[in-house]
RNA sequence: GGCACCAUAGCCAAGUGGUAAGGCAGAGCUCUGCAAAAGCUUCACCCCCAGUCCGAGUCUGGGUGGUGCCUCCA
């Protein structure tokens, strides 16, 4: 039985899906106006480990995630920038040629992780139509009224407003760092629907003239088309708790009257150097800054889950490369138990895995998962362990059946330096050591380093 | 100022009240022409103080420190 962190309660819960063994999960996506980073990168990590935890335990799944193209503002006081503007007027690019192309570049990220799309995927620009009815049902309910420059939620009608993040509104300093716009009812109001400013660069028809769609009435709209009103498992970042998805709740429940999502569920933040992450800070690394680096995603993702995804993780080179040889001395321990033949211990094996399945549904706990993994890979070599290993894998997603053999590694050098190495070996037989010596350097020079074995050697890229 | 979370070895990080998972680094050993790799072994009493309890890293209270949010942000 799995239990999960319900942010709406602030507690473990069991996990009960609405209907038996489907689960139905809405996850924040990006807004697409720039490369993702490594910190964005871990909340996807996140949803993907509960998503594969839901499917290794039976659940049928259908996810939503959003691709934010249009709609997301520089700032909460309804005023300021829209995100996919500003980025096209400094690219030169045409809106939606900036959100194809950083789309692109996500999906790629996400594939290099590992990280399984969600069954779909929700273009805002696709759903203004789904929006705009949205807007339509919250005025005619008397949940949103209009002023001069949109149409805005009025929190007044929704007393529960606050319950996800337990802020007192009365207790904010109102217009402390948000400007007060003087037609809102309350300062918290937050627009569903903007009116277009002249020349605004992406605008659509609307029984209120020509606008576009405040974030939050997104999100709403599009888990409702593909949901329905009420779902089971809502995730994003924590940052989203106060503003987005209060919000969010606020216009699904004042609509429907019900309450939208059973269970909220919300990654942490990763901190660079202890800190926050942040583009003046210059450490908003990205996946290819990463590879460039030399560290593959995996690792990355190796690295994330280490830690659990409720608590802060600090991201440091030095942590990843740790990770780094952690991850790949843990693939070439899977080799030596992918080539025996020995069986393992039934016992042995059923207890492990009932180890495992209690980590990872203990609120996802995956470092427990991972340790669980690290000692098993320590018992006597057999090919039962690695293939428990890969069941694990199902829900780790490290590609752990790629560890490969000495041989078949060989297969990807090429025969010239197979055949220096061969060479090298004879010498060494003979105890000729200078030759020896002089050959490693050949094979140095074609960018292999040979290493000896016990009965042979292996040659691996330099 | 308000809210929340966190504080475990050099580093990353699990931990359901009963005497500290796992990884990296380090140290020692084995193997070894050299080098590397690999294997084995080793390495913490859990920020401070006061409580509750037979027993607390694990609960309560108070400190101290850190981080995040309260502006867009995963």
């Amino acid at each position: 039985m799995l239990k999960i962190y319900n942010t709406l309660s602030r507690s473990k819960e069991e996990f009960e899906p609405i209907k038996d063994n489907q689960v139905r999960m809405y996850s924040c996506g990006p807004t697409v106006y720039n490369y993702a980073h490594i910190g964005n990168l871990r909340t996807y990590i996140f949803m993907d480990i509960f998503r594969r935890v839901l499917s290794f335990d039976g659940y049928k799944l259908k996810g939503v995630m959003n691709i934010t193209d249009v709609g997301h503002l520089m700032s909460d006081s309804d005023d300021g920038e829209d995100k996919m503007a500003k980025a096209s007027r400094e690219q030169h690019k045409s809106p939606y040629e900036i959100a194809e192309f950083y789309t692109k570049v996500f999906f790629d990220d996400l594939s290099k992780l590992n990280i399984n799309r969600p069954e779909i995927i929700a273009k805002a620009t696709d759903h203004i139509g789904d929006m705009i009815k949205y807007v339509q049902a919250l005025l005619e309910k008397g949940f949103a009224y209009e002023i001069e420059d949109g149409i805005y939620f009025d929190i007044g009608k929704f007393p529960e407003y606050g319950k996800l993040s337990r802020l007192n509104l009365d207790e904010q300093q109102a217009g402390a760092r948000v400007e007060v716009n003087s037609q809102k009812r309350h300062p918290a109001d937050f627009a569903v629907w903007k009116k277009a400013e002249k020349g605004h660069i992406m605008q659509w028809d609307s029984p209120w003239g020509k606008g576009y769609p405040g974030w939050h009435i997104e999100c709403s709209a599009m888990s409702r088309k593909y949901l329905g009103e009420v779902f089971d498992v809502h995730t994003g970042g924590v940052d989203h708790i106060p503003v987005h998805h209060e919000n969010e709740i606020a216009q699904n429940e004042a609509l429907t009257g019900k309450k939208s999502v059973n269970y909220w569920v919300h990654g942490e933040f990763m901190l660079v150097d202890n800190g926050k992450m942040s583009k003046s800070l210059g450490n908003t690394y990205t996946v290819a800054q990463l590879e460039e680096r030399g560290y593959a995603p995996l690792v990355f993702r190796y690295f994330c889950l280490n830690a659990h995804y409720r608590k802060k993780l600090n991201f440091t080179f030095e942590g990843m490369d740790g990770a780094k040889t952690s991850y790949e001395r843990l693939l070439s321990a899977l080799y030596l138990h992918k080539t025996c033949k020995d069986k393992a211990d039934e016992k042995m094996i059923e207890s492990y895995r009932k180890e495992f399945v209690d980590a990872i549904n203990d609120d996802l706990n995956v470092p427990m998962a991972l340790g669980v993994l690290w000692k098993l890979v320590k018992e006597n070599k057999s090919c039962d362990i690695y293939n428990l290993a890969l069941d694990f894998d199902k829900v780790l997603g490290l590609s752990l059946n790629t560890a490969k053999l000495a041989e078949e590694e060989k297969l990807d050098i090429p025969q010239e330096v197979v055949d220096i190495a061969e060479k090298r070996l004879q010498a060494k037989k003979q105890k000729d050591f200078a030759l020896s010596d002089t050959l490693r350097a050949e094979i140095l020079a074609q960018g292999y380093n040979v290493l000896d074995t016990k009965d042979g050697y292996k040659l691996v890229k330099a």
